[in-house]
DNA sequence: CCAGAATATCGCAGGCACTGCATTCTTGCA
DNA sequence: TGCAAGAATGCAGTGCCTGCGATATTCTGG
């Protein structure tokens, strides 16, 4: 029905990106970046919203319209990423098990990771130095894994909340925050879709005989 | 006062409960069902500290002797619980495997959950209902993850952080979480130990086999 | 029983994140 | 070019949370 319609908007936003619109982008990367560095030199508590406007050179008011809250200048993209696992998910064969689909999924984006690796470790290590941005990003989790256990619920065809895709959806998670504490500890030099692989292959095997 | 002296004194030296220990834990647990009532009657994020505070007959700035922040009033002996877990699991044998472990650590402590049904059931109500009350919750889980791999670590005989006993911790916590989750929608009538062991179980068992 | 030590409560001033609203400025389009 | 949509801004205000100094309460040794 609208989806035409959709697609000519598309489109057309991508053949005339407007002034407006990479205006917009370029401003926001200039607050991340800003922000990033005032984070690495005097640490997150210590930076105030005014300080980032300032080295962003833009009003502190604006800062609001860019971002939520002071943590999420640190997550930025990460949403951007984990709502590609779900994409991913919802395009496999319903009639592949759920958790071959999940490790799948998550090892397509985790090769992603690898490519923005410098990056993603700045952010990810000033989210480890803080409680209150690493309190966020698990409840970015939370929502993500609500939309995760909706897809596995609806691969299984149940219709109401179950327990197992819950499960499923909040153990695929826990690997993958395990894998990348683990790959950010390690000095990020292994594989990150290798540990991710090991995680999901212990809990596909079953954890009675680990160890 | 209306005490003998010598009966004081004894108890004193007993159980070192004195009148100013006595009078903070009656005025901790005040603070708790005044924060609570009020954020059941007109939400969470409309309840001001100075609301608590009139509530419970206290100045605003005392509030903050007995809580962090406010979002720790609704969790408060939430850690208690979780640090019993820890201990539970220190005084297992080395033998057991880790899994099994921490399994029956956990059934243990969620044995008394059922116990205090009714006052749990409030605070997870405000929590599922509010998304920083939420965050705060998993940002001490994250801390009790920690304390978990730890231990696990420490059974193994690991020198350094290794990935499986994150793994192993993270993936209990999970099993937690969701069977709390699915606990309180399903009216909490079932019993939250056979929750558990079905989440822990599959986990054991490996989840190629799922669904 | 009573001073002084230890500790709790309280009031005050202030920092900072975040919001709503009204205003001004920039950009897109006819 | 002129007008409508949207973005940036300034301002005033709320509310959480903190440090500090003053006051009140409880504990302890004599």
């Amino acid at each position: 029905m609208h989806q035409p319609l959709q697609c000519v908007k598309i489109l057309h936003m991508n053949e005339e990106v407007g002034l407006r619109e990479r205006k917009k982008r370029e401003r926001r990367r200039c607050i991340e970046d800003a922000a990033i560095d005032l984070f690495e030199d005097h640490g997150f508590d210590r930076t105030t919203i005014d300080q980032i406007a300032a080295a962003a050179d833009i009003a502190p008011r604006t800062f609001f319209s860019y971002f939520p809250t002071k943590e999420d200048v640190v997550l930025a993209d990460y949403s951007t990423r984990l709502e590609r696992i779900i994409d991913e998910l919802r395009e496999r064969s319903e009639s592949e098990p759920p958790w071959d689909a999940l490790q799948a999924s998550f090892l397509v984006v985790a090769a992603d990771y690898e490519a923005a690796r410098d990056d993603l470790v700045r952010r990810f290590t000033i989210m480890a130095a803080n409680g209150t941005v690493y309190a966020r990003s698990l409840q970015l989790q939370a929502g993500w894994e609500d939309a995760l256990a909706e897809v596995l619920r609806q691969r299984a065809n149940q219709k109401t909340e179950d327990l197992e895709s819950r499960l499923l959806a909040s153990t695929a998670l826990a690997c993958m925050r395990s894998s990348l504490r683990h790959w950010l500890l390690t000095g990020h030099n292994a594989a990150l879709p290798a540990l991710i692989q090991t995680c999901f292959g212990q809990l596909a095997d079953g954890l009675t005989h680990s160890r």
